[in-house]
Parts: C-alpha cells; structure tokens; sequence
DNA sequence: TAGGCCATCTGGTCCT
DNA sequence: AGGACCAGATGGCCTA
C-alpha cells in the first residue's frame, strides 16, 4: 500500500486513472508551469510539498484499471471524452476490456501485412498472460513515467543554473541543454584564457545555435539587443556591424537607465543590414576553437570544452532554496547593469562604466556582498 | 491549419 | 525474470 500524503490525488493525476486528461492539464496550469503561455503537463517537483517519497517508482498507487487502456479509451472516444469523463471507474474499466478484445482481434499486422511497428498498439497473448502481462505493462510504465519525471526534474534543476531562467517562460529541453553547452563552453575558455574575457564573445557564445526567441530571451536577460546575438541557419552568429559595446547595449550610453524596449532601440529599423560576424574580431582571442556550435569543421571531434580549475564550475544564486547549498563559488549575478555590485575582481568589465550586468567568480576567489541577485537573469 | 513542444504509452534491447 | 534505457508512435496544447 503506498504511503499516504497529501499529494494523493496529485499522485492520482500523474497515474491517470481516475482523472480524466483535461483534468490533469488543469492540475499543471494550477502549479504555473507554462512557456510562452502554453501550459506544459510537468508535475511541480519544485514543490517541496508535493514532493514525498511516494512521488516515483514503486510508491505509485496501482491498483485501479491501466492508464496505458484509459489512453486508448480516451484516443477511441475522443470525440466524446466529456462524457467518458462523467463515468465512474467501474464503467471504464468494463469499457476497456471490452476495447481490449476488440484489439486482440485485429491482430498482430498492419493494414500492408507488415509487422507491427512500435506503439500504443499492443500485441496480446492469451487470456491468462495476458491478465500478467498487463500488470507488469502498467508497472513498466508507471517505472517509465517515473523515470522521465525525473529526467525532466533535472532538466528543470539544468534551466536553473544556466543564464536567464524563468518560471513563466520556460526554455524548452533542447534549447536548455543548448543554452547549458554554450554556457560551460563560454566559461571554460573564459577560465582557460586566463584574462578578461571578450564580453561580446561571452554572450555571442551563450547563444550560438540557439532559436531566435531564446536568444531574445537571453538577451532581453541581459537586456542586450538580441539581434546582435541572432544566428543564422548554419548557427552563426549574425552582427550587425556596430561597435561591440554598441552591440551589447541597444540602448544610448547615455541613457542606462533606459530598460531596454522602453528607448524603441532594440527594434530601431533604421539599424544597419545584418552581416556575417567574423570572428577573427573580438570573438576568436579568446576562443581557440571558434564556436561551440560546429562553426569549425573540427569541432565536432571536440564536443567537451577545456575543463578549469579541476572543473569545478559552480553557481551561486542568492536564495536559491533547492539548489543553492553548497555553491559558494561561481558565478554572481547582478541585478541591473551600472550598478555597483561588480566587484573589484570581477573578471568581467565591459567598459569602464561597469555595465556588464554580472561578474565571474571562481574558486579560491572572493567575491562582494551577496545580498544582489539578478533578478533579470532569475525572475 | 501547420508546426513545435510535450507527456505518455509501448515494445525492443541490454544488463544484472 | 525484471528493471533501466531507448526510441517510435500518438495525441493534446499552443502559437504563428
């Protein structure tokens, strides 16, 4: 019997047999999971208390009738699954077997005679295993659903430690995972090289490869002009052939207290033709290998980036309740540009107005004040 | 309506 | 045998 918490019905959400899809979508929009306003099925592991020890694995409830039969009851009566969703446990159930033998019947090809390929159609045996085969079917999918929340759970720990993570607009996986490669890449070289990184580099890598709102995203983050960071199609970044500094800032120099968007700036289109950024500017010093994105024909026999410092890379975040203990080190966000917390030995300056709107600590490295956070990078 | 993104189910494969 | 992992298939939701 699982263990009783007050995330039951939560837990009969995730299982699926008792509420009806809608319903469990609703539960997703209740805890605020969306991106770009379409609300995401992801459960709210950042929930401490919906998070019990019954959230995963064989903790799942399993008595009750197979999701995996309720999926295809919903997919044959989809047209009219508001009234599916009026009937109590006992009629699914009956409906499912029911549907169950009509699959069995249909057997085991496809309409061209060919077998089967993998998907919700399953290949039953007799009655006996089959009642078995069901048991450990609804078991293996239960593993499996539980094995994916936990991957999407770490997914979700990944959004929160690369730049400009957001609970309202979340990065999908594949641009995390991106933004997260670009970000590793962009600090090892900053450590390797040993300098003062090349800002406009920085973020130029952070978001090479990525999907023009995600580096809208991370600039607006940065609250830089994104169409300095766009890539093109073979995931080079597009410049627009202004001043680096320019290029960092939309907005004028002397107006910094301008938010970006605010000075109509950002989409001034008066602004000059995009033009293949080379990077033999302010990019390739710092960067041996040009891109971490396969710009160079060589990097793909070089998919890791140099490791520093024993690789310890680490993050630190100001209140940072799930993920923050234990990052003493790393690197510390700010909360607007221009303002004072870029310490003395920050590794990052921009100009000499300090405007880089975070700064790079290290291990062994002192860092100022934390009592900032860059609530533009974690809002 | 098409396309992107996602969660879920499913069967195959590999490993213990 | 059973679990973990993987990838294909499917359907839902959302945006352009």
């Amino acid at each position: 019997m699982a263990p009783h918490c007050d995330t039951e019905q939560m837990m009969q959400v995730a299982e699926g047999t008792e509420l009806p899809d809608v319903w469990r979508q609703r539960s997703a929009v209740k805890v605020g999971i969306a991106f770009h306003g379409r609300n995401m099925l992801t459960l709210p592991f950042e929930e401490p208390h919906l998070m019990c020890e019954s959230r995963f694995g064989a903790n799942y409830p399993r008595e009750g009738a197979p999701e995996s039969l309720e999926k295809e009851e919903h997919s044959l009566h989809a047209a009219d699954s508001s009234n599916s969703d009026m009937r109590d446990a006992e009629d699914d159930i009956s409906d499912r077997e029911e549907e169950e033998e009509e699959d069995e019947r249909e057997g085991d090809q496809d309409d061209d005679m060919l077998p089967k390929k993998r998907g919700p159609r399953k290949k039953r045996s007799g009655k006996p295993e089959s009642d078995r085969s069901k048991v450990r079917r609804h078991e293996a999918n239960t593993r499996e659903r539980s094995r994916m929340h936990g991957l999407n759970d770490a997914l979700e720990s990944l959004r929160k430690v690369v730049p400009c993570y957001s609970k309202t607009q979340k990065l999908s996986k594949i641009e995390t995972l991106r933004l997260a490669k670009n970000y590793i890449w962009a600090l090892s070289e900053t450590l390797s090289a040993g300098k003062r990184p090349d800002l406009l580099a920085f973020v130029q890598t952070l978001c090479k490869g990525l999907s023009q709102p995600t580096t809208n995203l991370v600039a607006g983050c940065l609250q830089l002009n994104a169409r300095n960071f766009l890539t093109d199609h073979n995931g080079e970044v597009m410049f627009s052939g202004r001043s680096p500094y320019d290029a960092m800032y939309s907005y004028p120099a002397s107006d910094v207290n301008t938010p970006p968007g605010h000075s109509g700036s950002t989409l001034d289109s008066s602004a000059k033709p995009f033009r293949h950024y080379s990077y033999n500017g302010a990019y390739e010093p710092y960067y041996e290998n040009p891109s971490p994105e396969g710009g160079s024909p060589h990097f793909d026999g070089q998919l890791s980036p140099p490791m520093n410092f024993n690789g310890i890379f680490s993050l630190k975040h100001d209140d940072p309740p799930d993920y923050g203990k234990g990052s003493h080190y790393g690197m510390r966000y700010c909360s607007a540009p221009g303002r004072a917390a870029l310490a003395h030995n920050s590794m990052y300056r921009v100009s000499p107005e300090g405007r880089f709107p975070y700064d790079l600590h290290v291990r062994s490295q002192s860092f100022p004040a934390q009592g900032e956070v860059n609530g533009s990078f974690h809002n």
